[in-house]
DNA sequence: TTTGAATTTAGAATAAGTATAAATCTTATT
DNA sequence: AATAAGATTTATACTTATTCTAAATTCAAA
């Protein structure tokens, strides 16, 4: 049912998206798999990081930029996107969960989750504003 | 600073979004164009939509999904997408303030907004499924 | 060791959206 | 009314992110 195949493109995809902390895109993914020296395929990126992602060994990421991000912490997080540099940090506060429950109340809806993007000035950008 | 210049085609895409309760997409609307009898560019309805936009008549929605959909009800409000049929509802119920604040404290942005995109299952979908 | 399944590769195809340059429409000015 | 300036539309080319395809390669099992 969860038999993990890792083959070396996917451990290596992997390793990449683990150890960075700025949620890459597939095409930073592919930038960082170059300067390791290896060449894969683009496809093979892609379905590298759709492999991982079922396997939910990573999370995948639509901020509303134009291109997914790609994420290996599992649990469950939101996200904020700078306005200024774009950055993206985490957001470990949880949704309260009397707003889950007055939204399944409004809607009927069985509410499952939450994905919450925030927007803002991250404090780099605040001090350098200031200036 | 805020003069409208609303030509034939604008005021047409305008009128489809306003009259729309779906969300429509940028394809939809020119769809229903189509079937009002418009024949517009591809381009000039991107345009449109995206100069209604800029004007605040509509509100672009990236919802995650791979096209960006349109909404011409403006009051601040979030949106819940059903995982079973894809509809997708608006949320009013508003963010609590505890919460944002919360999140500023945790990661010293100034916090200026938030996207909520909730999933879950529709009421019809919901009765469907127990047959 | 052949046979089949899974994976990778290279490149074509797709989808959503943007850019461009020419044509057209508007508006203000003479 | 004539014209110039500016905005808008059109058709089309292009870009970006991603998926698809078919052939080649690798892996696993009998």
């Amino acid at each position: 049912m969860k038999s993990l195949n890792l083959t070396t493109q996917r451990q290596a995809v992997y390793d990449i998206v683990r150890n960075s902390h700025d949620h890459p895109t597939a095409a930073d993914v592919m930038n960082r798999l170059v300067e390791k020296g290896y060449n894969f395929a683009y496809g093979t990126v892609y379905n590298s990081l759709r492999y991982l992602t079922e396997k939910e060994l990573i999370r995948e990421l639509k901020l509303g930029e134009s291109a997914s991000r790609y994420d290996a912490k599992l649990d469950d997080h939101q996200h904020i996107i700078c306005e200024v540099c774009g950055r993206v940090d985490e957001v470990m506060s949880e949704i309260p969960k009397e707003w889950s429950g007055a939204v399944a109340k409004e809607t009927g809806y069985d509410v499952h989750h939450a994905h919450v993007v925030f927007g803002g000035v991250c404090s780099e950008c605040q001090t350098k504003r200031t200036k």
